[in-house]
DNA sequence: GGTTAGGGTTAG
C-alpha cells in the first residue's frame, strides 16, 4: 500500500482504523504487540533510498521520526528511527518530507542496532512494503516560528517580488516577500536553472504555498531558501475567486484543507493595508514622474536598438496627459496600427530597456501583460513647439530594483476581465473613428487656445490678480480660515477659504461631465460614440422590422441592402396635437439617427426581439431629443416597455418619455476636483452638488452645446491659466462645507465647495 | 547536497 496523503490532522486521526490503538512511541519495547497498534509522529529526519546488500539489493529508507504532542515531563525515547522498505521506501522518500506529520500502522518491531551510538530509541520500527501503513501530512509553519537551520512548509502572502532574473550563478533567482497573520515579514529566495520552475507570481497580494524551504537567519532575519524536492504553488489573492493553483510542477497535492488556508489568509490580507494597497493605476490616472504597475493589451512592437524595445499598448482608458508617440518606420512595427487609437489618446509608448528586451521580445502583440514599476516621464516631442504641453512617455528602466519586469498574464487571469470588458467597448475604433468627428469627445479634447498672461508687466514677487474670481452666496457670515487650519478642524464644519487652484482634475474637461443615478447614487462616465455605434450596429442585426398592436408603422430601406429603417408612433397618440412628439425608430445608425434627430423631437431608438419591441442596452441613449441624449440607469430601470401607455400627456419630456418607459432617467452632473492652495496648506475640495451654480451652466445642456463647453473651459483657463504659476492665479472666496464619508469603515474626512459662484461682469 | 541573493528607482 502506498503512502496515503491528508490535509487535516483530523483526517489523519480519522485513517486510523477502529480496531487500531494509538500508542506512544515513548511506551513502545520489544515485547510491545505491535499488532492493532499505531504511532503519530513528525519526521525530522528523512535518508535517502539505499539498496540493501545484505537483503539481495532490496531498497530501504531511514527515518527519524518524533512524537511532538506529549507531556513536557516526557523527554525519554521520544523519538525512534524507522525502517521501510521495498516500493515504501521509494514512495516514502517521494511523498513525504521533513516536518510532515506520519502515522504509521502495522509495522515490526525490532531490536535497534544503532540505539548505544544515537540513544534514540532502544527499538526501532520496520515498515514492509506489502502490508504496514502510512499516512503522512503536511504541516505548515506559521512565519514567526520559523527556526534557523529546519526545513519546512509555509503558506504566506506575497508582499514583495521580483520575477525570476539569471543570478551571477548557474540559476535564475525569484525574490520574494512574505507574511502572514503572525505579521512577520520573511524574505525568500528561489533559485532554478528552469524558468518554469519558479512561482507564478502576478501581484502583490497572491498567496503562496512554499514545500521544504529551509530557514536561515541573515542580517538577523529569518530568510528562507528552497532546498532538495522544493515546490511552491500560488494562488490569487481576491477574496471569494475560485482557488486555483499555479504550478508547474507535475505532481503536487492540493486537498480541502489548502483550500481553507488559502481563503483565510486572503481574507486576512483584505484587512491590511500594507498587502491590499495596489501599485496598479490605469492609464487614466496616471501622473508624470509616477512609478506604477500597468496591466494592458500589447498592440504593437518595434525593436529600437539592441538594448530597447518598444511596446505600444494601451487599457482602453483615455490618458489625462497628451501621450508622446514614438514613431516607427512602418515596416519595422509588428502588429496592428494604433493611428486611431493614437489620435484618442489611447496608446501608451513603453521603451523597454536592458535585462527587460529579452522578455518583451518574445510577446506577440494581443497578449495581455503587466509592467511592474512601470516610470512615468513627461518627454517633448521631437516636433512640438515651446508653449505646447510635454507628452507622457513609459520607460521600464533596466535593473529589477522594487520589482521592476514585465510579464504576459494568461487571458483567463480573474484580474484581466474588467480589462478585457473596457477593450471590448472600443472594438470599433479602427472600423468607425469616423463617427467621433464632431462629437463631444474630439470638442473637448482639443487642448484650449493658449491665453495670453500679463506675466512680464509684473514686478517681482505676487502678482496683483485682482479681485476675488468668485463670490459667496451663502447667508451664514463665518469667518474665514486658513487651509492649514480648515484641515485641523472637526467636521461637519462650514467654512470660508481664500485659495488659488493649484491643479484641478479632470484636465480633460469632457471627463467632467457625469450620468448620475439619483435613486442608486451610481454615477458614470458619458459613454464614448465608439460604444454607442457598437450598441447600434448590434441591435441591427436582427432586422425584422416590429409588428405592435399599439403602434402604427412606416418603413423604408436603408442605403445598405437589407437593412430597413421603421418608425413607429403609438395609436394612441394619432389623432392628438402630441402625435409627433414621441417616434419610436428602429434599424438606424448612431449617426442616422443623429441627423433624424435634427426634424423630430423624441426619438427612441428601439430593436425588434422575436418579432417584439425592445429597447437597446442603456448603455446607448434611450432618447435622443435634439441636440441632447438622455440615457437611463442600468440598475434601476423597470423596463416595462411590453404595454407602454401613452396616453394623459400633454407635451412629451424626458421625464415623461423615461416614466412611459419604465427607464430610470439618469442626470447629467459635473464634477471636478480641484487641490486648492493658499501658502498655509493645500487641499482638496470637490466640486459637485454645487458646480452647475458655480458655472452657470446647466449640466444636461453642456451635454449638447459646445459654446457652454466652450464657457466651461474658459472659466477653467482663468481660474488656472495653463502654463501659470500659483501666484498669477486668481483667488477664489470659497465656501467650504466639510464633512466624513465612511469608506470601509473609516472615517474620511471630504471637502466640498458650496455656496460659491463666478463672478460675472 | 555547492553557487547564486539577501528588495528600496534610470538617468535612455
Amino acid at each position: 500500500m502506498p503512502v496515503q496523503k491528508v490535509n487535516d490532522s483530523s483526517d489523519l486521526d480519522a485513517k486510523v482504523p477502529s480496531h487500531l490503538q494509538r500508542t506512544s512511541i515513548t511506551n513502545l519495547t520489544m515485547t510491545s504487540d505491535p499488532s492493532h497498534r499505531c504511532v503519530k509522529a513528525t519526521v525530522v529526519h528523512k535518508g535517502p533510498v539505499i539498496s540493501c546488500a545484505q537483503k539481495d539489493g532490496i531498497e530501504m529508507l531511514r527515518a527519524e521520526i518524533k512524537e511532538e504532542d506529549l507531556p513536557q515531563s516526557t523527554t525519554e525515547h521520544t523519538s525512534i528511527n524507522v525502517i521501510f522498505f521495498g516500493t515504501l521506501a521509494k514512495d516514502f522518500s517521494e511523498s513525504v518530507r521533513q516536518g510532515d506529520v506520519v502515522l504509521l500502522a502495522d509495522f515490526t518491531i525490532r531490536k535497534s542496532p544503532s540505539f548505544l551510538r544515537d540513544k534514540l530509541h532502544p527499538c526501532q520500527l520496520e515498515m514492509d512494503g506489502k502490508d504496514a501503513c502510512v499516512y503522512a501530512k503536511y504541516t505548515y509553519v506559521p512565519l514567526n516560528m520559523l527556526k534557523h537551520k529546519t526545513v519546512v512548509n509555509v503558506y504566506g502572502v506575497v508582499t514583495f517580488f521580483k520575477l525570476p532574473f539569471p543570478s551571477k550563478g548557474s540559476d535564475y533567482c525569484s525574490t520574494l516577500k512574505i507574511t502572514d497573520q503572525s505579521d512577520v515579514k520573511v524574505s525568500c529566495n528561489i533559485f532554478s536553472k528552469k524558468l518554469e520552475d519558479h512561482p507564478v507570481i502576478f501581484r502583490v497580494g497572491d498567496i503562496i504555498r512554499l514545500h521544504r524551504f529551509k530557514a536561515d537567519m541573515f542580517n538577523d532575519s529569518m530568510t528562507l531558501l528552497n532546498t532538495y524536492g522544493w515546490s511552491a504553488v500560488t494562488f490569487d489573492g481576491i477574496t471569494d475567486s475560485p482557488v486555483a493553483p499555479r504550478t508547474s510542477s507535475k505532481s503536487f497535492h492540493f486537498g480541502e484543507s489548502d483550500k481553507n488556508t488559502v481563503q483565510e489568509l486572503r481574507q486576512w490580507a483584505a484587512g491590511q493595508s500594507l498587502i491590499s494597497s495596489d501599485p496598479t493605476v490605469s492609464l487614466s490616472s496616471v501622473h508624470p514622474g509616477m512609478y506604477f504597475d500597468l496591466t494592458c493589451q500589447l498592440l504593437a512592437k518595434a525593436v529600437m536598438d539592441s538594448r530597447c524595445i518598444l511596446l505600444k499598448v494601451w487599457d482602453g482608458t483615455k490618458c489625462e496627459h497628451p501621450l508622446l508617440n514614438v514613431a516607427v518606420a512602418s515596416d519595422a512595427l509588428e502588429g496592428e496600427s494604433t493611428v486611431a487609437k493614437d489620435r484618442m489618446n489611447l496608446t501608451a509608448n513603453v521603451l523597454v530597456y536592458d535585462n527587460h528586451v529579452e522578455a518583451a521580445q518574445d510577446l506577440k502583440p494581443g497578449t495581455f501583460l503587466r509592467f511592474y514599476n512601470l516610470h512615468s516621464l513627461l518627454q517633448k516631442a521631437p516636433d512640438q513647439q515651446p508653449e505646447q504641453p510635454e507628452h507622457l512617455s513609459f520607460h521600464l528602466h533596466g535593473g529589477t530594483t522594487y520589482g521592476r519586469g514585465l510579464r504576459s498574464l494568461p487571458a483567463e487571469s480573474p484580474d484581466l476581465q474588467s480589462l478585457k470588458s473596457v477593450l471590448e467597448n472600443h472594438v470599433d475604433l479602427d472600423e468607425h473613428d469616423d463617427i467621433n468627428d464632431g462629437t463631444l469627445l474630439e470638442i473637448w479634447y482639443t487642448p484650449p487656445e493658449a491665453v495670453v498672461l500679463p506675466n512680464d508687466e509684473e514686478p517681482d514677487g505676487e502678482a496683483d490678480t485682482g479681485p476675488p474670481y468668485t463670490v459667496r452666496t451663502c447667508e451664514h457670515n463665518t469667518q474665514q480660515l486658513t487651509l492649514a487650519q480648515v484641515k485641523r478642524s472637526t467636521p461637519p464644519l462650514s467654512c470660508h477659504v481664500r485659495a488659488r487652484v493649484k491643479k484641478y482634475h479632470p484636465q480633460q474637461l469632457y471627463q467632467c461631465l457625469k450620468l448620475f443615478c439619483s435613486k442608486c447614487k451610481t454615477m458614470k462616465d458619458v459613454p464614448d460614440d465608439s460604444a454607442v455605434a457598437k450598441v447600434f450596429r448590434d441591435s441591427g442585426r436582427d432586422n425584422q422590422p416590429c409588428d405592435e398592436q399599439w403602434a402604427a408603422t412606416s418603413s423604408a430601406s436603408s442605403r445598405e441592402p437589407g437593412r430597413t429603417i421603421s418608425m413607429h408612433i403609438s395609436r394612441d397618440m394619432v389623432g392628438e396635437s402630441t402625435h409627433m412628439q414621441l417616434i419610436f425608430i428602429e434599424g438606424t445608425t448612431l449617426d442616422e439617427i443623429c441627423v433624424l434627430s435634427r426634424d423630430y423631437k423624441n426619438l427612441v431608438p428601439v430593436r425588434s426581439e422575436n418579432g417584439r419591441m425592445t429597447l437597446m442596452d442603456l448603455t446607448a441613449p434611450f432618447l435622443f431629443s435634439g441636440d441632447k441624449r438622455y440615457y437611463g440607469c442600468k440598475r434601476c430601470s423597470l423596463n416595462t416597455f411590453e404595454n407602454p401607455v401613452f396616453t394623459g400627456v400633454e407635451t412629451w419630456d424626458e421625464q415623461a418619455v423615461a416614466e412611459a418607459l419604465g427607464v430610470q432617467l439618469m442626470q447629467y452632473r459635473l464634477l471636478i476636483q480641484f487641490e486648492l492652495d493658499d501658502r498655509t496648506d493645500t487641499l482638496e475640495a470637490l466640486l459637485w452638488e454645487n458646480a452647475e451654480k458655480f458655472f452657470h451652466v446647466s449640466a444636461v445642456d453642456a451635454s449638447g452645446s459646445q459654446d457652454l463647453q466652450d464657457k466651461i473651459q474658459t472659466i477653467m483657463d482663468t481660474i488656472q491659466p495653463p502654463e501659470s504659476s500659483l501666484e498669477e492665479r486668481p483667488w477664489l472666496d470659497i465656501c467650504l462645507s466639510v464633512y466624513t464619508v465612511k469608506d470601509d469603515d473609516i472615517n474620511k474626512v471630504c471637502f466640498q465647495i458650496t455656496n460659491t459662484e463666478i463672478r460675472e461682469e
